[in-house]
DNA sequence: AATTAAATTTAGACAAAACTAAAAATAAAA
DNA sequence: TTTTATTTTTAGTTTTGTCTAAATTTAATT
């Protein structure tokens, strides 16, 4: 597999999560920045390849190949992101470009060797499941902390929507994974709450309540 | 920089060492199993980008620029290499094509990061020397060990030749970086020499020796 | 110095992955 | 149910890095 092909095949597979009926090529075309015609074209070279299955106009699914091949490559990128915050001291918005590039490395032995030194990790810095050497991945039981129950305390596990303006904001208010988060006050307007963060007082409005993982 | 230009700048890089009135088209062909119509093609490429100075039929030699971007280039092989070994407990014939992918990953801010890491070593796990972040190469006072005196007690620090064959040879004798090596006795004859490396007693013959660099 | 051999370069072609512009199919609206 | 709009595909180019085969230059021999 091509890194570009590997590309395709990663990004099929997160819109798969969202339409899994079938994806579009106007959304991939979104995803990776580029065509629609080039997209029809790789298209065609994946089905060939028994990557995907593809029924011009009818948007595209995974094979099981195709579906093995995803996961094993998101396995590889959120492996390096645990090792770029973990071991070399990066903060979670620096690290996704860089995996980007890790990501294709194609050593099996190394992936594993990986894991292990890493210590088998759950999940990557944005609280995002690893699959396991097989494919395997165990759901997290997360909430929004926008609906949590007042007055109860959890641990932040990740993040929902994981652009460099929400990264940068929550390490400016130092909150990490593994942060402990108890709801104080929730404000019936505006669903603005107050909570303590590693038990400091903040406002947090909804928007920002709405794209942090609780647990 | 592309991969494949890359690849080039570093070989040209390495052979320069040998041959550093300019080097030939078809050695450059040879290290990269590529035909000698396609690095003409590149000399204009990597010329036109100033990497190399390149004159028809005359060889070529690499620029400032060029030099420095070489070094740069070993500078990553070699870290990973370390980042494998020390880290991921490979072995040390495994970890060269796995580092000649990982070598053409972009980020500076990264190779700094895994330099201080890996505790700014001065050595890959072969023996040669890592350029720091600036390209600067600290020489390694090391001697062949068929060149040593009778008697005197040296560790190893390298390997002339890092064949795959050379390599799995001293990984059976337990004989790795490091390992502290004493000469007990030369053959006239044939050069072989009995030697204590970390304690053991073992016969080892001229071309071993010749290939194993001691400090 | 002329001839042969070796190394190198040019010319033309190809595959991968992208693009533009036009055509075709599907979906949405009147 | 036509018509219009959107999405998708085709057809034809481009760029990068490679190749083969032929031509040219340099080096080696006689």
């Amino acid at each position: 597999m091509t890194i570009s092909e590997e590309n395709y095949i990663k990004v099929i597979y997160h819109l798969s999560l969202v339409s899994p009926k079938g994806v579009n090529t106007n959304a991939i075309a979104g995803m990776l920045d580029t065509k629609a015609s080039s997209v029809t074209d790789m298209m065609k070279k994946l089905s060939d390849k028994d990557l995907v299955s593809y029924q011009k106009y009818q948007g595209v699914t995974l094979t099981e190949k195709g579906f093995h091949s995803a996961k094993m490559i998101v396995r590889k990128h959120r492996l390096w992101e645990v090792f770029l915050v973990d071991k070399l001291g990066f903060s979670w918005d620096e690290v996704h470009e860089i995996a980007e590039e890790l990501e294709h490395i194609k050593s099996e032995q190394l992936i594993n060797k990986l894991d292990a030194f890493l210590g088998f990790p759950a999940a990557d810095p944005h609280g995002d499941p690893i699959p396991d050497a097989k494919g395997v991945i165990k759901k997290i039981e997360k909430q929004l902390l926008s609906e949590v129950e007042i007055h109860a305390s959890f641990h932040c596990v990740g993040v929902k929507d994981s652009s460099t303006d929400f990264l940068k904001y929550l390490d400016k208010q130092k909150i990490a994974l593994g942060s402990v988060v108890k709801v104080i006050d929730k404000e019936d307007f505006d669903d603005t709450l107050t909570v303590d963060i590693d038990g400091k007082r903040l406002t947090i409005s909804n928007k920002i309540a709405n794209n942090l993982y609780v647990q």
